[in-house]
DNA sequence: ATGTAATGCATAACACAGTAATGGATTGAT
DNA sequence: ATCAATCCATTACTGTGTTATGCATTACAT
């Protein structure tokens, strides 16, 4: 007597080797992750009608399956943030990119996540592959800082560097608005979100008029976006 | 035929009530975290030499258990950010704060991560307890930012939204630092850690030159403190 | 002091995780 | 056509949080 086991599907015929299920299997544990919040190897059989072995077989674990999931967010994430128009205000362009960057984060928090939460320590940052779909987030924003120097806005030396602040301060606030303290202690997300890049632009050599032109004109541009709806990634 | 759980340490005599269990599980889970990384109602069990419902007549479960572990955290957190001296020089009072904030977390990081992670969900900042816990890190700092204000080195007319920005760069770049980034990246820490001290205080208003001098001086008490061990909590 | 209610906790078990061993079926190569 | 390799369902193991049950012990009321 076979007992059923509940996370396949007994009975079902033996269906020929699918060739995209590779494919399949992360696109669909990037669903499961964004809408239901998390994704576990029996939910992913149960939603493929497969068994769990497919992970394995193709992923070795589930660990190494999620780093897939997580280059894809990667890579959404860096094409979405690169979208921002080059204008003539690069310090508003700029802060365009940040706007984009919470845009993000709030539209898909789990996929953010995953992508900068605790699993980044999972995400193998030595390996070439992982480590590039992680800069491409990051040179796109040091582009932006440097248009901010070449504009004679700023005077900032080592770009990088001041690109890791500004990437600690959007992340941070990011991170504290997904875990729901703005909302539980009453305060406006964005107002304190428009405070770090003023008080950085200032701080990187800006006049504050001008830091302060530039942030209507990039809260204006976030405003048309997100009632327009940002194109949807995958 | 009973069988011999697992989990249980059968054959012990039942023992008196213990008045201080409450207290006893609180503090093993706290130093399991730290120095195991992980909590588990099991592996409480077997250290404290009970079974794992004790977890449950006392918390009602991990969540709760969890929590009060991050209220001691928070206080812990809240002491050692306010054993920062009060000089003459406020800038530099405050970026000792940050500094001391830092060397919690790479001290801690488990411990951080359950307090300022996903488990931030976890805390409810709707309990008056919780909440209270968690401001008190945060009142610490808006403190040193109004002495900055009062000091005539800063211009800042809302110090909570001013206090959101700093907590998001610092938050955030620990974050970033406890995940491996910067050590995965062959980048300084300390130097983008700087950049955001910098840029902020010119941000609010300083002088370039004399937050440089402030910088310098808060990293001689950072080093110093760290070379001479600071008192380590709980 | 004695009967009674309530509390505390060990036992056992359930449902859910990730993962490993096994073996059968399909695919591909020679 | 035979053999090898690959893929994957089955099954099962360990570990997770949690719950139901029942037996002590404690606290309380009379």
């Amino acid at each position: 007597m076979t007992v059923l086991w509940r996370d396949t599907l007994s009975g079902m015929p033996p269906r020929s080797a699918d060739p995209h299920l590779r494919e399949r299997i992360i696109t669909t544990a990037a669903r499961l992750l964004v809408t239901e919040g998390a994704v576990s190897a029996r939910r992913l059989a149960r939603e493929l009608g497969t068994s769990t072995m497919v992970v394995y077989t193709h992923f070795g674990g589930m660990d190494e399956l999620i780093r897939q999931v997580m280059r894809r967010g990667f890579e959404d994430f860096g094409t979405e943030l690169d979208r921002g128009a080059v204008t003539d205000d690069a310090v508003a362009d700029w802060m365009t990119y940040l706007w984009s960057y919470r845009r993000f984060a709030l539209r898909e928090p789990h996929l953010y996540a995953v992508m900068f939460g605790p699993g980044l320590a999972t995400f193998r940052l030595g390996d070439p592959a992982d480590l590039a779909a992680a800069r491409s987030t990051f040179v796109s924003l040091l582009r932006r800082i440097h248009a901010c120097v070449n504009a004679g806005r700023w005077e900032v030396n080592d770009v990088t560097t001041a690109g890791e602040a500004v990437w600690s301060g959007v992340h941070g606030h990011t991170t504290l608005e997904l875990t729901g303290f703005f909302g539980a202690v009453g305060r406006d997300p964005v107002r304190s979100y428009s405070e770090i890049h003023t008080r950085m632009s200032i701080g990187f050599g800006d006049d504050a008029v001008a830091t302060a032109r530039s942030l209507s004109t990039a809260r204006r541009r976030a405003v048309r976006t997100d009632r327009t709806g940002a194109a949807s990634s995958r």
